[in-house]
DNA sequence: ATTTATTTTCAGTAAGTTTTGAAACTTCAA
DNA sequence: TTGAAGTTTCAAAACTTACTGAAAATAAAT
């Protein structure tokens, strides 16, 4: 397969592969386009390689560089910005990790929190199947959230190592 | 809080939830309603609760059956079939991470092993940076993917217990 | 200060997804 | 069998989200 065919390919699954996990179809192929660039990307180049609008290019741009997976370049000489992506995927994923467990896990366990509290009789079936159900997802989810924690902190090598000892 | 009241935003928030995740919103609530619900519901019972009609309930719970977390009930005796979800939250969570590995992440990394065999000069900067991603990319999610798979056949009491102590 | 290059915003539109509801189908009982 | 109860399907409508392109804003060069 020549090089051409394969970016084109790779470009599309990542965004098809993005859908599935609630992020855009065009942030994740410019993501990937910037993750397969040696050099950093102006806007422009974005738009060509992808045939998509300048609003669209610089709005998906703004949501990756909140995301912390994409990074402003000045280059000396040059007027226009440039783009890059960080390359090193254990990071890429450490990152994604904290964000989502800020922007979702973090809130809804509050959430879970607040609505174990809720006032009636534990003998009321209904009530009890609730405290339950919402109990075990809170505990489950706050070992997650641990777990998660624990991750971020850590070294790729401490993951590919010991930890894949670990689970044999 | 009232009981009422803490159902439905449980139900609201999980349905939110789910949109973060690629899930349906209708979907993500018929399962928050059927996991606090103590009995089987029948089709007519999640129309009313959730003010949707027949057709959304009907193919949104045959997709969350096809996903393993509900099951379709007889109760003898009764004309209607009935519906309930699984409650154990351990096995909620093993449940969708066999699924979503099984329908995402093994044709990704099948189609990440294809594109690291392109044809090309290694000292191409586009094509080393393009195999040096795709096989990091590649790599990563094989060891996602082992790490899952243990995780699958563990009981939860061990992942509780002895990975938790493991993270400190 | 004015022109020129570049980035950002956002109203309108296009594209995509979900929902409805009525018809077709299935199942069971009389 | 026939009919009533229940389930499934799917075309069209409603809704949601993403994208465009041109105008406004900003920044740099002359």
């Amino acid at each position: 397969m020549k090089l051409t065919e394969a970016r084109q390919q790779f470009i599309n699954s990542w965004g098809a592969f993005g859908t599935h996990w609630g992020i855009n179809k065009t942030m994740a192929q410019i993501h990937a386009l910037l993750l397969i660039s040696p050099d950093p990307l102006t806007q422009d180049d974005v738009m060509e390689q992808l045939s998509i609008s300048r609003g669209n290019v610089n709005m998906n741009i703004r949501d990756l560089i909140g995301w912390g997976l994409v990074d402003r370049v000045i280059i000396s000489g040059e007027r226009k910005e440039f783009f890059t992506a960080e390359k090193d995927i254990w990071k890429v994923a450490t990152q994604i990790i904290k964000e989502r467990k800020k922007r979702e896990l973090d809130p809804m366990l509050k959430l879970l929190s607040q609505l174990e509290k809720i006032e009636g009789n534990k003998k009321d079936k209904h009530v009890k199947q609730f405290t339950d159900t919402v109990s075990g997802i809170r505990k489950f989810g706050s070992q997650a959230d641990k777990m998660l924690d624990v991750m971020v902190k850590a070294e790729e090598n401490w993951f590919t190592g010991a930890l894949l000892k670990f689970f044999k």
